[in-house]
DNA sequence: TTTCAAAAGCATCCAGTGGATACTTTAGAA
DNA sequence: TTCTAAAGTATCCACTGGATGCTTTTGAAA
């Protein structure tokens, strides 16, 4: 059985490559034997970062669980399966992408300096980004303890907690139990903020509800 | 092109024919050009009601991101086509599904006494039922809206709140902002006791802290 | 400089999903 | 008794995450 050489492996399939023309016009200049790449070199350089950036930005715009691989394969110009060489699963990208957004809200919250500065800032960065917020408190815990980045991001937050709302409290466990309080406030009072259930007060509003509830901690 | 007369539509497929007549091996008797009916009547007769009673279970089982309309089909013996004679789509299922959990929660609720017995018994039923609290709270708001059902039994809920939390209120707004207060911490506290980052105190311990953070209110 | 293994790409395949279509059976009202 | 509408059915479709086996390219060892 005669077979042409094919850049990666077998000619492309009929119906894919249908639709590829549709979409790549330039294609109809190269004749319908020929290969048509998807980008000028046959290795990305940068697609773990670059895949990373768009699968953020496309949870952000649709939420995660619209996510699907070719979405972000696509959007970096690479096939589907390539994604396999750098993130294990769709999990396994979804984690990292979480994990960034921890990083991000943690750099914010190391300039807090009260308890209503934290709420505050806490509030206001997911709300601006409630897809990813989302994402970040839907990673099951079990998953994080065997994922160290992003334990170790998760972990950032918490410590900006501790310096803020425990300052006074010595035993460990104590601290831990304050910040969980905390954490019970924000998180229940976002997520019903988010779901539209709490009559829309004004950011500002929430932002001072919950610092109430807090404050006694 | 001559066709045999065929009990609903054409005849069956060859692969899944040939998965069914593994999973029945009565078939082998009935020769291989003869149906072989899920069932003895043409009409389920109840199909909506166990729809919804195997939806439930398999909800509970292994919640609801992972229910497909085919394995509630299978379950009740049925063409997964045939769901879509009672619920226009996956998510109306599913807003069914929460809609009877709910109902089943107000009815417990009723009975409730005291705000400590209110958090207790609430608390009680989202940790007995994890996977189904989860769906009940997932519904989004907007969609509750437009699904009479479904946002009756949510109003019974919230009901038994006011009465026993709002007792000595007066303004409805007031009133509605108590309870929402309650929500918050109740919705926060059994989230992440669910996701285990809570250190996994008691039920019983669990259920003293959100009574205790209610209390002032 | 050449060789060559491993990393990073690729087309294709597969089983499964929600939903659409067009068909048949049957209950029950006219 | 007839006949319509509701409730079944098989099949089709586009899409998904993941598996396989291929090819290209890189870069270190020889």
């Amino acid at each position: 059985m005669p077979r042409i050489a094919w850049p990666g492996g077998h000619p492309p399939d009929r119906k894919r490559r249908r639709r590829a023309v549709a979409l790549h016009p330039v294609a109809l200049y190269e004749g319908i034997m020929t290969a048509t790449p998807r980008r000028a070199t046959y290795r990305h350089g940068n697609l773990k970062s670059a895949a990373l950036k768009a699968a953020t930005r496309l949870v952000a715009a649709s939420g995660h669980e619209q996510l699907s691989l070719r979405e972000v394969a696509d959007a970096v110009g690479v096939a589907h399966r390539s994604l396999y060489n750098h993130f294990a699963d769709r999990e396994a990208l979804l984690d990292a992408v979480a994990a960034g957004a921890y990083t991000r809200l943690a750099a914010i919250l190391v300039k807090a300096g009260t308890p209503g500065d934290y709420t505050a800032k806490y509030v206001r960065f997911a709300l601006a980004n409630r897809a990813l917020y989302t994402l970040m408190t839907s990673r099951p815990h079990a998953t994080m303890k065997h994922n160290p980045p992003l334990q170790a991001a998760v972990h950032k937050v918490i410590a900006q907690a501790m310096r803020i709302f425990c300052q006074d409290i010595e035993s460990p466990a104590e601290r831990r139990r304050a910040v969980m309080k905390v954490y019970i406030t924000l998180y229940g009072g976002i997520s019903l903020y988010a779901a539209g259930v709490l009559d829309q007060p004004s950011e500002r509003a929430l932002i001072a509800e919950l610092s109430a509830m807090n404050a006694g901690m």
